[in-house]
DNA sequence: GGAAACTATTTTAACTTCCAAATATTGGAT
DNA sequence: ATCCAATATTTGGAAGTTAAAATAGTTTCC
């Protein structure tokens, strides 16, 4: 009997030893300057992938997308629960229009209401509701007991990929240097 | 005047000096033990959300996407530019009906050719054309002179970046630990 | 030789993202 | 007072993703 574990997709298995040392060897024969920074984007995109594949596997019991995860913890984390849309955007760095559907959704299920800004008839204000809350909770209680997908790496290790990364942050101009 | 950079959305600018920062404060309070792993996966996130906006916005002027640049780099990089349908899913690591509906859009451009294998008919081969070669070459030239978005970044640190997130796919089971 | 099991690809359907183009609303300059 | 430029959100459309089901072809094993 066979074990079958039904990997989501991120979970693909790759048929080569290290697909991305291989990679670098290639890229090496060829334009040996730019092997490190095609492997760095490389293990990027990869890890994000594994990751959001495991994350959004321990959401889904709780029906939440990893969008829609971080879009209710972030009302659940303000005071008042409100936040105006534009404000969301900026906050979560998505496209505005991205932000117009993840509220629109979780609208629908009740975990959010919609409502125009008395001072700015332009300005539409998300607020969580009790039952968001609660919702938002429970998941942030699964996400954090599953380790957010990387339990089994030590705090250090993670706290190195926190540090590496904070580097492309910088270069890309959304930090400032420091 | 101002600059008015139209940044492509994965450039947004966040309102806090460092929101990865903050957010692992937040998260010390409560839950202290879970912060450096949810700080390290909202970094990858972020840092994946950055580099694939400004890869794409390199990639653009050629008409492609991430996703149809790596297909069509994989078919150059074969010594017959062919391969089935399925093995460019496993080295791609995306969902067949991803790679189906890629090299849709490639073939429908000319770029790619499609047929059924000899050896077995259940497989699909997908071909480089000589113009699909020629798009590859231009494309990859491109990135490599715009350093895959981290131009900025030495080689050092690009390669701490691998290196720290070799730990992330060795921790999922992609790799074996060696 | 034929039924059953497995494999490869495509289709369908539900989501998500972003961009570009409306639509409203506000606020500043004349 | 009004016109014009900026701002906030939504809509519509192209792409990409996955899961699940449908189709077709191959193997395996009595």
């Amino acid at each position: 009997m066979r074990d079958e574990v039904k990997t989501p997709y991120g979970g693909a298995v790759p048929d080569t030893p290290d697909p991305i040392s291989e990679a670098h060897r290639q890229w090496s024969a060829r334009w040996p300057e730019h092997a490190d920074h095609m492997a760095a984007v490389t293990s990027v995109m990869r890890a994000q992938q594994l990751l959001l594949s495991r994350i959004e596997a321990v959401l889904k019991p709780h029906g939440l997308t990893f969008a829609a995860y971080e879009a209710l913890r972030l009302l659940a984390f303000t005071r008042t629960g409100t936040l105006p849309m534009g404000k969301m955007g900026t906050r979560l760095m998505v496209h505005p229009a991205s932000v117009t559907n993840v509220i629109g959704r979780l609208e629908r299920r009740g975990l959010v209401g919609r409502a125009p800004s008395p001072d700015d008839r332009r300005v539409v204000l998300a607020t969580i509701t009790p039952a968001g809350r609660d919702l938002a909770e429970e998941a942030t209680v699964a996400l954090n007991e599953a380790g957010f997908g990387i339990a089994a790496l030590p705090a250090e290790r993670a706290a190195e990929i926190t540090a590496a990364l904070r580097a492309v942050r910088v270069s890309v101009g959304e930090l400032s240097d420091e």
